[in-house]
DNA sequence: TTGACATGCAAGCATGTGCTTGCATAACGT
DNA sequence: ACGTTATGCAAGCACATGCTTGCATGTCAA
């Protein structure tokens, strides 16, 4: 608990918190939070819709980064690539910075 | 609940997001989440002592990083600029992109 | 008051990052 | 087979970012 293992608490973290610093890539999670399986195209129309206009290379790219963070899996089906999320990745982020006095409502 | 508001939600998250971005920065929450009202020059001998060799000013501009973001209150005594922890912009983060399945255990 | 200590401020630099551009690949329908 | 649809890949660019450098400011002890 004290400072000294905090590059082993942050460590593999860093992906993800990079990953959370994009409105654009927190968007997508907020797409993906509602329904897995969407597509690129889908994903594409839907942050159009957003007000966000992003090409679909530069969400694909996003995509990318979310899946090498873990918090997006990624499956082929025919010609279509459909995303699932993963939230296992942002639980130890939510523990983290956690004062005594505010745990958990009583 | 829709896509629609999404810009509303992430509005002000954004600076929380991108402040937690920085691993020198979470580290430097990290010390502040033990103890309140550290010095400057504290907080930078705890982060040469946890293998991060930033400078006096990479360590300040940080903290003012994080001041922005609303994550850090910043309040003088004398010469020294003691540094508070707040964790309340941290609420909506940690309750964002919860699954209806993993809400809270039973 | 003087010197040491703690911090503030601002410009410059090297790297990282998001985005675009252009073309290639692959699957599906007809 | 052929064209369309959905996606993959890679180079280049504009900008943001973290860090350094150098000096200025302010506070305290003697």
């Amino acid at each position: 608990m004290c400072l000294h293992n905090v590059r082993v608490v942050d460590d593999g973290a860093d992906e993800v918190f990079r990953a959370l610093a994009d409105p654009t890539r927190r968007t997508l999670l907020d797409a993906l939070v509602e329904r897995d399986g969407q597509t690129l195209f889908e994903l594409c129309t839907r942050m159009a819709g957003s007000g966000i206009g992003s090409s679909r290379q530069a969400i694909s790219q996003h995509l990318d980064v979310l899946a090498a963070a873990g918090l997006v899996r990624v499956r082929h089906e025919g010609r279509y690539r459909l995303h699932d999320l993963d939230t296992t990745p942002l639980r130890p982020l939510r523990e983290r910075w956690v004062r005594h006095d505010d745990r958990t409502d009583p």
